[in-house]
DNA sequence: TCTATGATCTGTACATTGTTCAGATAAGGG
DNA sequence: CCCTTATCTGAACAATGTACAGATCATAGA
């Protein structure tokens, strides 16, 4: 009598990115304090040391993951950002709202998410990647707010730290609300005190 | 022959503060992902399971922790700021750079406070006395802004988001500077255009 | 087609952690 | 002085991260 077999397969073939994929929903359920390397491999059904071919620790994991939410999240704010194009002051006006709105509103929905983005863990190898990312989201706010400066939505003058004022206001927000320290509705008003800070509402 | 004593005392006496003291301690060192309640009882040289006549949980000492530091950061801007005292509009541009500038510093000097002030683990338990201690150095800002309308240092019109708007970029900046997604120097910038963009400074 | 080499995963093991609980010890009031 | 109560110990348990030797597969070269 030949035994059933204990897997399919003694090679998962995508194990990497299986432990990714299972970390992130593990992540996303319970944050990163719980997050469990043993689990992990029990829910893919493979020993508890065989990550350790693509990682050297948990924390590299942690990283990984951290860097491609990065990804996720520019994807996102780029999907949405389609939605809105056009050369008129208004679309331009209102892609900067898109762009603020988008990145709360992500951090609301995956809490967990933004924690692990902003935590200790994506700080530890080279930023290189990272910063890459980061950058896809930033060049593209860049390019917004040079949009609303050409319309003649926002002065000229403000336009020099405009990206390090209006990052700051919606990550500081939104870590804020996010903490607990400041009401939902708390996003919306800020968003309107930054765009009349800088002009592009009256 | 009597054998020395194992301790000067069984009984502690003290061993609540201790164990907040020592937690202190390793966090500031090493954050918090690596503080062990053993390694805090070993080095106060108590047994493992002292702490829990104290604590329920590890999780519990660390928003007990987390919430001292909104003292201990509030206690040090307060400090701060009697140095910068008086009624002129001069004293009171310069209390609102100093209130900003104490936040930020506590956060660059000891980073680790920082992420453990604005971790999940102080979001857990009722945020009635976290509230409150914010709120101490949240009236300190709104203290702040009066005295920048009083002294006609400041438009009226934008007095009304004034707290959240300063709190926000202040925050964010911090944030993402410890984070690692900025530049020290940004800080100074992005408090320049907040002061700007008040209408603080021309 | 056979074989050997390298990649991939298992199994076992170890130290460390948080946490529980029964019992030892001290402190202080009657 | 005793007895109650608060305080701490000690042993135990399950779970965790991680290391390492070996099993298993996949595939390139003969």
């Amino acid at each position: 009598m030949t035994t059933a077999r204990v897997r399919d397969q003694y090679h998962h073939g995508d194990l990497e990115v299986a432990l990714i994929t299972t970390a992130r929903k593990f992540v996303k359920k319970n944050g990163l304090e719980s997050l469990s390397l043993r689990q992990i491999a029990h829910e893919i059904g493979v020993s508890p040391s065989a990550a350790y071919h693509y990682f050297p620790d948990r924390n590299s994991l942690l990283a990984v993951l951290g860097f491609s939410l990065f990804e996720e999240l520019a994807d996102y704010q780029e999907r949405e950002l389609v939605k809105v194009a056009g050369a008129s002051a208004r679309a331009a006006r209102e892609r900067f709202r898109v762009l603020g709105r988008t990145y709360f509103e992500w951090a609301i929905r995956e809490p967990h998410f933004f924690n692990l983005m902003f935590s200790d863990f994506c700080l530890i190898e080279s930023s290189v990647e990272q910063t890459r990312e980061e950058n896809r989201a930033y060049q593209t706010l860049i390019h917004c707010l040079d949009d609303l400066v050409e319309t003649g939505s926002m002065d000229k003058k403000l336009r020099a730290s405009a990206e390090l004022l209006s990052w700051s206001v919606v990550h500081g927000t939104t870590s804020l609300i996010v903490s607990g320290h400041l009401d939902t509705e708390d996003f919306e008003r800020a968003l309107d005190s930054l765009e009349l800070a800088l002009g592009i509402r009256k």
